[in-house]
DNA sequence: GTCTATAGCCAGATAGAC
DNA sequence: GTCTATCTGGCTATAGAC
C-alpha cells in the first residue's frame, strides 16, 4: 500500500490509454462497430496484450463507462458547490455538460439493448457503485426542485432521472449537426430546450430556457 | 396488371410474412443481434430462400422500414381527416401513436450510426420516398403550430420534426418498463409530457398535457 | 423457388515462446 | 506482460441439386 513500484506505475498509465481510446471509440462508433483488435491498433499493442488487462469485450466498455462515471462525479462534486445556485439550475448544468460531452465525442456509445453487455454491466460492482452515486446526486436536486414546483411534480422522479441520462445518446444532435446548420453551442442550447421547455410554447417568456439563435 | 397469377400472390403473401417477421424481431432485438438465419426460421423457410426474395440483410430492414413507414402514412391519412383537430393535437396524436407502436414492440429498432445499413436506407427509394412523404406531413403541421405560437417559434423547425422522430427509438420507456411501476398506457402519458411540456413546470395547469398518475 | 450444404470472412478469445 | 500465431464460432452470402 506505502510504495509503489515504478512498473505499476507504467502498467496502470497503460491501462489508462487503453481506457481513453475505447472511451473515443465508443463514442465514434458505438460498440458492436468498435473491434478489439481496432482498440489495440489504436493503443499501439498486440490483441493478445489486451486481454492480459481486461478478459472481455464488455470489461473494455464496463471500464470506459467508469471512467465517463468518474468524470461525472468530479463535476458533480463542483457543480454542488456552487450553492448559490437553485437545484433546477444544477440540474441543467448537468444535462449541458452530458450535450457538450457527447459533442466533443467524449461520450461513449452503448446500445441500449444489448443484453450480454447489460449483463456484463450490471455485475461491475464498480461500475454499479457509480451509477448509484451519480444517481443519488441528480436524485436529490430533483426531488429538490419538484418539491418547489420547479419540476413538474407530476412526473415520476425516476422518469426525471432517466430523461437526463437518455441525453447521452440523443440522435438529435447528431441529425442537426449532420444538417449543418448550427455549431456545437447552439445545438446544445436547442437540445436544453427541448429537455427542460419542450415543444410547447410557454407563456411567460421569463421561465423559458433562452436559445441564442441570433447569433447565428 | 390486370391479372395477377396465383403463384404471384403466394409469393406476395409470403414476403409480407417474412417482413413482418423481420419488423418483429428488429423491434425486439435491433439490427446487429437480429440474424439472417432466425428470420428465416421464424418464418419456416430457408436461409437460401430468403435471399431469393431479398439480396442482403440490409434490405430486409430497409422493407421493414417502408412497412412501418406506410403504416404511419396511413395513421397520417386518417388523422388529417380530424378537421377540427389543431395542428398541435395533430403532432401529439402523432407521438402518441409512434409510443404505442413502440411498447407494442412493433418498431423496428435501428442503430443510429451503423454505416452500411445507413448507405442501404438512404439507396432505397421507397424508403426516401416514404420518408419524405411523412417529414412533409409533420412538417406543415409543425409550421403552422409555430405560426400560431403553440409549437416555440425560437426552435428550429427541423429540431422539432428530428425530436418525433427519436421517440421511436427513446430508451426511457424501456426503463419505466423495466421498472414495473407503470402501465403501458401510463408510460405513454409520461413520455408525451416530457416532450411537449419538459421538464420544467408550467404555470397556467390548463395548457399542461395531464399525467393520469392518479389511476394507477 | 425451395432446400441442403458450404464457401468465405471476420471478430473474439487463447496458447505458448520470449 | 508482450508478442505472434492460431483456434473457434457465428454470420452473411452463394452454389447446386431437386
Amino acid at each position: 500500500m506505502a510504495g509503489v513500484s515504478f512498473r505499476q506505475q507504467v502498467l496502470v498509465a497503460r491501462e489508462g490509454a487503453i481506457v481513453a481510446s475505447v472511451n473515443r471509440l465508443l463514442a465514434e462508433k458505438g460498440f458492436e462497430a468498435m473491434t478489439v483488435e481496432e482498440v489495440a491498433a489504436d493503443v499501439g499493442i498486440a490483441k493478445g496484450s489486451l486481454y492480459k488487462h481486461f478478459v472481455s469485450k464488455e470489461a473494455l466498455a464496463a471500464a470506459a463507462m467508469v471512467r465517463v462515471l468518474d468524470r461525472a462525479l468530479a463535476f458533480l462534486e463542483t457543480e454542488s458547490q456552487h450553492s448559490a445556485a437553485t437545484p433546477v439550475e444544477h440540474l441543467k448544468s448537468c444535462v449541458r455538460w452530458m450535450l457538450q460531452m457527447q459533442s466533443a465525442g467524449e461520450m461513449p456509445w452503448l446500445p441500449a439493448q444489448n443484453s450480454t453487455l447489460r449483463a456484463a454491466l450490471l455485475q461491475d460492482r464498480a461500475y454499479i457503485d457509480r451509477v448509484m452515486a451519480v444517481s443519488d446526486r441528480l436524485g436529490a436536486w430533483i426531488v429538490a426542485a419538484q418539491s418547489t414546483g420547479a419540476i413538474n411534480p407530476a412526473l415520476p422522479a425516476e422518469a426525471v432521472l432517466y430523461t437526463m441520462y437518455a441525453r447521452a445518446c440523443d440522435p438529435v444532435p447528431g441529425f442537426l449537426r449532420a444538417g449543418g446548420k448550427f455549431n456545437d453551442e447552439q445545438i446544445v442550447d436547442i437540445l436544453l430546450a427541448l429537455c427542460f421547455d419542450g415543444l410547447l410554447a410557454r407563456s411567460p417568456a421569463a421561465d423559458q430556457t433562452s436559445i441564442s439563435l441570433l447569433a447565428s
